[in-house]
RNA sequence: GCGGAUGUAGCUCAACUGGUUAGAGCACCGGCUUGUGAUGCCGGGGGUUGGGGGUUCAAGUCCCCUCAUUCGCCCCA
């Protein structure tokens, strides 16, 4: 039955694989605490305009990737494609200019009506973080460190290349588009489809078309480095300075752009060559006019966020469920003491397994499916005189043990 | 939104050029004397072959449509 599959792009996450989308969110978590961020929770649906505005109406996001629909009330609202608008709504809706510099952290689902491919879904997870209000390279500087780390606490390192580029600020840019144009002026009969596309909606983009066509005219064009003014070179020298005294190895990606006009000075991406056509599994960039132009204060800001899902596709860490105890009634009469055993136990901290039903010979092959560590067994004999066989899943050997003190020989389990 | 590939039990796959009640391994459930797990042996459930239509005496096998997955493009985490 049609109505009994999930929705086109959206995904059941299992207990095993959600143990890994959890580990990797609360590896992004804990690194970013340790940077100074705290958390900040928004909704995962916004007036659309939240969205139009900050992306442009030209975006590919904008023109068909939002999931956006008119609520009973008749406003228009957009399930949010990614995190940075909303922060930057909740920012000036909170009048939090009174805080700066903020450094946050959120995580969650965004949604993007897009064809699903493997590491692309239409409802994915992102774990994002994003400096407000400090324009120095040092918080450039920061958040790519904080990605690095965090990347590494993942076994990632080996796996993943840093490719960094400048924007310039503002000046530069324009100076720059108008070189570019000049020069992709003179190819205009040789460029791709898609590029000719570009050419009036995002002449920047053409830089990193992969048809081959346009590969060979764009790497003669004439390169954002050299249209930097003194500003903006020193702002993406102090950037790479700050990085090298810092190990943490970059490519200088001249290609790597972003399209629309908030963006300037840094733009990077951490890539991998495993998730075939979605190689990039965090990105971020510096958004400085963002924020102003949205209606707030003029507010720097830079940020990057990462996708849960490739990520998990390329760690190979397993995040192990933790073994538990088994608390095992040898019979059916015998379950109530069990469950006032395995209550008392709980209530200390012990992960205890008890089962519904079945025999003892059943209970026991569950306990070892569960990969418990050690069952405690309970029948009528021990019931009486007030003890319990506790036994070693993995050596198999057992020993009698006085119910007051099961809890101290149970302690040996308890650290995971 | 565009192009290519694929779609048989929960999973991995089988079924000669279309031909009788669609098979196997793993997994699942039950049993091998009733208070104890990992092997072993025996037995069992489970498929309208993604869905719909067509060709044919006959279709999992051919044709069309549709849905989904997958690999690319666009774009992006």
């Amino acid at each position: 039955m049609e109505s009994l599959k999930p929705v086109r792009g959206t995904q059941d996450v299992l207990p095993q694989e959600s143990r890994i989308y959890r580990k990797v969110e609360e590896t992004a978590y804990k690194v970013a605490q340790r940077y100074g961020f705290d958390e900040i929770d928004i909704p995962i649906f916004e007036f659309s305009e939240v969205f139009s505005r900050t992306l442009g109406d030209s975006s590919d996001i904008v023109t068909k990737e939002m999931y956006t629909f008119v609520d009973k009330g008749g406003d228009t609202i957009t399930l949010r494609p990614e995190g940075t608008a909303g922060v930057a709504r909740a920012f000036i809706s909170n009048g939090l200019q009174q805080s700066l510099p903020l450094k946050l952290f959120y995580k969650g689902p965004m949604f993007r009506y897009e064809r699903p491919q493997k590491g692309r879904r239409r409802q994915f997870r992102q774990v994002g973080v994003e400096v407000l209000g400090v324009s120095s390279y040092q918080a450039d500087v920061e958040i790519i460190s904080l990605a690095s780390n965090f990347l590494k606490e993942l076994n990632l390192e080996n796996d993943i290349t840093l490719e960094l580029n400048t924007l310039g600020d503002n000046d530069s840019r324009q100076l720059y588009k108008v070189r570019l144009l000049d020069y992709l002026d003179k190819y205009k009969n040789e460029l791709s489809k898609d590029s000719l596309n570009r050419l009036r909606k995002n002449p920047l983009r053409i830089l990193d078309s992969k048809d081959p066509r346009d590969r060979s005219i764009v790497d003669n064009a004439p390169k954002i480095i050299d249209s930097l003014n003194h500003d903006s070179k020193q702002f993406f020298e102090n950037l790479c300075d700050g990085l090298e005294k810092l190990n943490i190895s970059f490519k200088h990606s001249t290609n790597l752009v972003r399209g629309l006009d908030y963006y300037c000075h840094t733009a990077f991406e951490f890539t991998s060559t495993n998730l075939g056509a979605q190689g990039t599994v965090l990105a971020g960039g510096r958004y400085d006019g963002l924020i102003n132009q949205m209606g707030g204060p003029n507010t720097p800001g830079i940020g990057w966020a990462a996708g849960i899902e490739r990520l998990a596709l390329l760690t190979k860490m397993e995040n192990k469920k933790i073994r538990p105890i088994a608390v095992i009634p040898t019979n059916q009469e015998n379950y109530i003491d069990a469950l006032v055993i395995a209550e008392k136990l709980r209530k200390n901290g012990f992960n205890i397994e008890l089962g519904y039903n079945g025999s003892a010979k059943k209970r026991m092959k569950k306990a070892n499916e569960n990969n418990c560590i050690a069952a405690i067994l309970l029948g009528k004999e021990e019931i009486k005189n007030n003890i319990v066989i506790l036994k070693d899943m993995d050596s198999g050997a057992q020993q009698e043990i006085s119910q007051l003190k099961l809890e101290k020989h149970l302690d040996m389990y308890k650290i995971i």
